[in-house]
DNA sequence: TAAGTAACCAAGCAAGCGCTAGTGTAAATG
DNA sequence: CATTTACACTAGCGCTTGCTTGGTTACTTA
């Protein structure tokens, strides 16, 4: 019954809560309307989750860990060269947010309604992930790819892809993929 | 009364109001919060404005016009050159965003719960804006001095900007000039 | 000095909110 | 066969929400 409890059935709750929230933000996504989509009643909600934060605590957790296993996965499967990690960093980043949209786009603007504890366990997850970034950055850097502070580049990087889930449209012309090897190719020293 | 309507005690009620909106989000901010921050009871709120939506308005529209004289003050006194203008137009960004930071944080993250009226009438604010950055970017690709889709170049540099209000911490050692500055040197073709 | 107006208040309504308590039922488990 | 477990239901409590109503006060203007 905590955050990390998965059952199938509380996976598929949990993915539908994530499109709910994104249509119309946590805090105007009622119990009730969280119960209609899943097709039950609104206290039998609290049978799979001790409380509506929890369900929140639940989208964000499972977009990080599925995230983090993208990047790992993207890192291991790629040539060992500085430039090519940061291409692969760039399209994992952009796959996950795409494959995974909802519960992204909850993590990225809903992450303030956690509570404390939750918010402090998933921190651990988003840090993990974001250590990842700095390092394969920092190697870019260190061979001259890229120029500038780490710190900064780094936030105007993450910035930049974080924001195409504002504008994004995956129906277009454009894969994810274009995207990453557009921004990466706008960056590079040449 | 309406969204033109600025009587100097309602654009004072409405920066206190921005304030809160950044500090809760506009969903959590009850009238009752707005009016004891604003030193007058609940009811009395209704008096400046016709409803919550309004005061929400009335904040996005104040930031919005401010980013606008801003840029066009900044693109009028700067030199003649495509990367001078640039230059400016990134340190414009930066200077509205710090300065007003609580409503441009409304406009870009409570955007969504403007009603159709309001948004239609922001949205026209908000382009004309978005065409001044569109111009001076065409204008760099004209010249080779950045290289890219213009399309893509134009989301990824205002996603790069717009998520600094996530980190930048305005009692650090930066100034908002050194990071438009950085992100223009990131980008630049050399 | 009378009329008008801007700003405020006290009181409270109707609706909606998260969540709980207690119960029913079918399948899994001893 | 008896018990537990998982999942769902009904009913509603206690509270907060945005907003309205009807009226008062203080200042400005004719």
């Amino acid at each position: 019954m905590n955050v990390m409890n998965a059952s199938p059935r509380r996976k598929e709750l949990t993915r539908l809560a994530a499109q709910l929230f994104v249509q119309e933000g946590f805090d105007r996504t009622t119990v009730r309307m969280l119960a209609q989509e899943m097709g039950i009643k609104s206290g039998s909600l609290f049978h799979h989750f001790k409380d509506k934060q929890e369900i929140l605590a639940a989208v964000i957790e499972e977009g990080t860990q599925n995230a983090l296993g993208i990047a790992k996965a993207a890192l291991q499967s790629c040539p060992d060269s500085a430039e090519a990690r940061l291409h692969a960093m760039a399209r994992a980043h952009l796959e996950t947010l795409f494959a995974d949209r909802n519960a992204h786009v909850v993590a990225l603007f809903e992450w303030r309604r956690l509570d404390p504890a939750a918010s402090a366990h998933l921190s651990h997850l988003r840090d993990a992930y974001e250590a990842m970034w700095v390092e394969v950055i920092d190697d870019a850097l260190a061979e001259g790819l890229i120029h500038g502070d780490r710190f900064l580049v780094s936030r105007f990087i993450l910035g930049a892809l974080n924001w195409t889930v504002r504008w994004y449209d995956p129906n277009g012309p454009r894969t994810p993929d274009d995207l990453a090897d557009e921004l990466v190719a706008m960056i590079l020293s040449r």
